[in-house]
DNA sequence: ACAGTAGCAGAATGATCATTCTGATACAAG
DNA sequence: CTTGTATCAGAATGATCATTCTGCTACTGT
C-alpha cells in the first residue's frame, strides 16, 4: 500500500506556479523547483513527467488561484464596467503586496516568453484572451444595452490588450497608483465614449 | 597591419538584433549567433566582450533601425493623432512582412523576459517608454491644445500601455486587420474624448 | 614575394541543466 | 516486527551552452 503522499498534484503546480511566474520558464531549473515546491525530483516527474508538462499545468491553476478570483466579479451575470474596475484594483493590490516592479501576469509572460514557438502554450493564451474578451464584451453590453455585439467585441478587445500592457508595464514600474492613474484614465475614455 | 573588417559594429549588432528579436536572449545560443550573423566567435567576442554586452548593444541598434524610422512622424514638430496611427499602421506592415503572428516588439519583449532582474535592461525599456511617452503626449497636445501637460502626459501614458499590449498581441494574432481594427477603435475612443 | 597580423573555423573547457538512477527511509498492513 | 512499497536525497548521465584557446588563412604594406 502507498504511504499516502505529502503533496496533491494541485498543490505542487501552485508552488511551481509560482515560481515560474517570478522567474520565467527558462530562469527556473530543476532544483530550482525543487527547493521552491519542497518536493523531490522523483516526485515531480512521477506526478507530471517533466518541466515542461508541470509548467502547463500551472495555467490550470493560474486561472482557478488567481484570475477567477478577481474576474468573476467582471464575468457575473449583469456586471457593468464598475466591476472592470475592481479587477482592475484587485490585480494591481495583488502585485503591491507582492511587490512592485513585479511579476505581471503568468499568462502574458508566457506569452512573450515560451508561446512563439510552442502551440500549446500559445493555445493557453488564446484561451485566457478569450475569457477576457467574453468578459469585458458583456459588461460593455450591461453598461450600455444599445451597443451591438459586434461593436461590444471590437471594445473588448482594446480592453485585452490595454489589460496585456498594464501588466506589462507593471514589471517596471513601482508605484502601483501610477497603474491606478492608467486604469482610471482608460476607463474614462470608455464610459465617456459609452455616453 | 589589421586586415579591414568584413563587417562593422553596428552591422553586427544589427544582424543580432534580427535574432534577438526573433527568438529571444534566451533562446539565442552563441551557435545561433555565429551563424546568424556570419561573424566568428572571435569577431564577436573582440567586438562586444560576450553576449550580454551584444544584447545591450542591440537595443540602440532597434532604436535607431526601427523605432526611430516609424515613429520620427510622432516626433515631428506640430505633428497630430493622425502620426500615431501612421505610426501604428507601418509597425503593423512591418509584422505583416516579416510573417503574423511575429516578432512583437523587441523591447516589449525584452521586458519580460530580461529586464525584471537585469538593471541594464530595464534601463532600456524605461528609456524606450518615455520616448514614446513624450511622442504621444506632445502628439496629443497639438491636436487639442487646451489639454494642459498633466492631462497630456497621463493620457499618453495610456496609449503607451496600449502600445505594448498591441505588440503583445501581435505575437499571438495571424491577421494583420484584427491589429489595425483595434487600433482604429482605440484611436476613435481618444480623438472622440478630446472633442 | 614576404613578413606580420587580423580574422577565421572549430576544438577544448568548464559550467549548468533536464532527466534518470541508486540506495536509503518511513509508512501501511498483516 | 516484518515485508512491501512509495517517497526521498542526492549522485550519475548526457546534453547544451558561453567562453577561451589553437592553429590556420588571407589580406596589408613594403
Amino acid at each position: 500500500m502507498p504511504r499516502s503522499t505529502s503533496f496533491t498534484s494541485e498543490e505542487l503546480a501552485d508552488r511551481a506556479l509560482q515560481h515560474f511566474w517570478a522567474n520565467g520558464f527558462h530562469a527556473s531549473s530543476m532544483d530550482d523547483l525543487v527547493r521552491a515546491t519542497g518536493v523531490s525530483r522523483h516526485g515531480i516527474y512521477a506526478s507530471f513527467g517533466g518541466k515542461k508538462t508541470l509548467f502547463l499545468a500551472c495555467f490550470d491553476r493560474y486561472q482557478t488561484a488567481v484570475v477567477t478570483p478577481a474576474f468573476k466579479v467582471v464575468e457575473a451575470p449583469g456586471a457593468t464596467l464598475e466591476s472592470v474596475a475592481d479587477y482592475f484594483e484587485r490585480q494591481i493590490s495583488l502585485g503591491e503586496s507582492m511587490g512592485l516592479p513585479g511579476y505581471g501576469c503568468f499568462v502574458a509572460n508566457s506569452a512573450t516568453e515560451v508561446a512563439p514557438d510552442d502551440p500549446e502554450v500559445m493555445e493557453q493564451v488564446a484561451l485566457h484572451n478569450s475569457r477576457l474578451r467574453r468578459g469585458f464584451a458583456s459588461n460593455l453590453q450591461n453598461t450600455s444595452p444599445e451597443l451591438d455585439t459586434q461593436q461590444a467585441i471590437q471594445l473588448a478587445n482594446v480592453m485585452v490588450i490595454f489589460t496585456n500592457g498594464l501588466w506589462t508595464m507593471s514589471r517596471s514600474v513601482s508605484d502601483g497608483d501610477e497603474l491606478r492613474q492608467a486604469v482610471q484614465n482608460f476607463l474614462t475614455l470608455l464610459t465617456e465614449n459609452l455616453k
